[in-house]
RNA sequence: UGCCCGAUAGUAUAAUGGUAGUACGACAGUUUUUGGUACUGUUUGUCGUGGUUCGAGUCCAUGUCGGGCAACCA
């Protein structure tokens, strides 16, 4: 391979890896130290997976670690359901985190800073409504004005900010701010909240505590006490910056840098948990892992795997502008993957009836499908019977095919994947016109791996034994919403959704190597699609996802007339 | 109209003052016992205007457009 060659197979850096890697050069590190800090309110989807992947790959890549750590700073909105789906979504995803930490460990140590910004004369408690603060902080082009509550002394405020800890005043009554700069042109920085009292049950620390932390008062130490060198958030922090640096350099303490970049946005679906959970709590959707959500869970169930989301999540790299990725990526990333692993099967989703005519009645024989033709050895074989009647799907016969169908018609040839070559001979139909049985003739000497008949056929179909047949059910998913960007829409966003997003077929016939199907495998039902099995599946009753259809360029040539 | 961030094919993403490239999509074709896969080819782009420079997507100025910021949310 050319010089030029190499490099231009090279991959670029994106700009975060750009600054590790100048930090790492410069000395200013030894190694990176990452985090990934949720809030456990609501279920990680995929937006969540790409800065998942930036910042375990970031450690991975310069030989650093990464820590998982809940922010769990507001106990009313939080809780262990969600602790316990994003520890099993990180791993599910192929990463492991160094340390498992809570910011609500560090309560005790926060609380203690905020003493020390107190006796430094940086932070006041404030007896103001909530209205009366947003009033006295003016507006983005007015600066704010101070209260008497500003001008507190020291002991005071310490007094009050003991007593609002030891529960002695009612939730809202006080707030402890910081004393920054109420004229600031950066709205954080005009004394921004740094404790509010809420007497309310914590799922770790559960009555130990009635005041909690703001945000900003808990993730930059948090960082700092970690000493997390390189701390990754999304653009709506960056105005946030300038306090998280603020806090660090009054505490004195270790100085953790925040960098952004843009969140993930992808087309037909929405990407925030707010609307998420409301898609849950209406009922719109069958709960966090319904196949049709863009949570992790969502895509496990549906059948994607982890590699292709982590594929998926490197190929839309990371930058800090707007983005709307097309689905057709994810999709792309997804068949890739399964192309390569998935098991090949046959099912029969819209049947009718096909008889072969010249077949001996009640013959069964045992014929040999390779598992993958992607795999070097083909993936193993399995046995399928073939007998005189078969299903094959409704849409691969016509009564009057045009030129380009390659498919069955009166007087058309194909072969029968794995099996004989046929020629359609006839059909019936019932009263209302829809065909019940398609006959043709079988050519013996043209088996499979035995062909000696000679003739060439232009299209090959699938299909399944009719007495050997088992049946499934199997559930069609299409995208969630109708338009493009459901969040940019006029009006309520639940407005767009998609009404044809599930599809469910209560009996598709299956082959019978299909009994064994396994929870969790890729498989490939030919000229279909990808499918798995549903986790609500039973060996009595057998249920399968479509994780996502083959490309279909036929369709495409039918659509276009 | 205060502050901050951003702008490269339809969508993403490179080019770090020196030939605007890659992927997905779309389109056309080759191969094929999956109208899948694989392979080949085609198509479409630097937001505008000035300036610096031998040379600007890149640097400077200015304008335009998009996004964010005034939760006791994160």
């Amino acid at each position: 391979m050319s010089v030029e060659k190499i490099k231009t197979e090279e991959k670029s850096l994106n700009f975060l890896e750009e600054i590790v890697e100048e930090d790492l050069a410069s000395g200013k590190y030894k190694s990176i130290v990452t985090r990934f800090p949720p809030e456990p309110n609501g279920y990680l989807h995929i937006g969540h997976a790409k800065s998942i992947c930036l910042n375990f790959g970031l450690a991975l890549k310069y030989g650093g670690k990464t820590n998982l750590r809940f922010d769990d700073t507001n106990p009313v909105k939080e809780d262990v359901e969600y602790v316990d789906s994003i520890k099993e979504d990180v791993k599910w995803l192929g990463f492991e985190w160094s340390q498992e930490l809570y910011a609500s460990d560090y309560f005790d140590q926060l609380y203690a800073f905020a003493v020390d910004l107190i006796k430094k004369g940086l932070a006041y408690v404030d007896d103001s409504t909530p209205e009366e603060i947003a009033a006295q902080k003016g507006t983005p082009t007015e600066p704010g004005k101070g209260n008497e509550f500003r001008n507190r002394s020291i002991e005071e405020n310490l007094d009050l900010f003991a007593k609002m800890k030891a529960g002695e005043f009612p939730d809202g009554a006080k707030v402890l701010r910081a004393k920054i700069d109420l004229a600031s042109p950066n709205m954080h920085m005009r004394d921004p909240l740094m404790y509010r009292i809420k007497h309310a049950h914590h799922h770790r620390t559960g009555d130990a505590w009635c005041i909690y932390p703001m945000y900003d008062f808990a993730h930059g130490q948090s960082d700092s006490i970690e000493h997390v060198t390189h701390s990754i958030c999304t653009l709506e922090f960056i105005p946030h910056r300038e306090l998280y640096d603020w806090f660090i350099d009054k505490l004195e303490i270790f100085p953790s840098h925040q960098y952004e970049f843009s969140r993930l946005n992808m087309t037909y679906t929405v990407m925030s948990k707010r609307k998420l959970l409301q898609l849950v709590e209406e009922k719109m959707v069958d709960g966090w892992n319904d196949p049709r959500m863009p949570t992790i869970a969502g895509f496990r169930r549906r059948g994607y795997t982890p590699e292709s989301i982590r594929l998926f999540c490197d190929k839309i790299g990371v930058q800090k502008r707007e983005n709307l990725i097309d689905l057709s990526l994810l999709e792309f990333c997804v068949r890739e993957d399964l192309n390569r692993n998935a098991v090949r099967r046959m099912a029969v989703l819209d049947p009718v009836k096909l008889v072969i005519t010249n077949y001996p009645e009640g013959q069964v024989e045992e014929l040999i499908g390779e598992n993958n033709p992607e795999a070097e050895d083909g993936g193993g074989t399995r046995s399928i019977p073939f007998s005189k009647e078969l299903w094959i799907e409704r849409e691969d016969f016509m009564e009057e095919p045009p030129k380009k169908f390659f498919r069955l018609g009166v007087g058309l040839t194909v072969r029968l994947k794995y099996a004989y070559i046929v020629k359609c001979t006839g059909f019936k139909k019932d009263d209302a016109g829809d065909v019940t049985e398609v006959y043709a003739e079988y050519i013996p000497e043209s088996r499979s791996g035995h062909d000696t008949s000679g003739i060439n056929v232009k299209g090959t179909i699938h299909w399944v034994s009719v007495q050997n047949a088992l049946t499934a059910e199997v559930r069609l998913y299409d995208r969630l919403f109708k338009v493009e960007n459901p969040s940019n829409e006029e009006g309520d966003f639940k407005e767009y959704i998609n009404p044809d997003s599930l599809q469910v077929l209560p009996i598709v016939f299956i082959e019978p190597a299909l009994a064994e199907a396994v929870p969790g495998a890729p498989y490939q039902f030919l000229r279909k699609g990808y499918f798995c099995l549903d986790e609500n599946s039973s060996s009595d009753k057998l249920i399968f996802n479509r994780t996502v259809g083959l490309k279909d360029t036929w369709a495409k040539e039918v659509k276009k007339g």
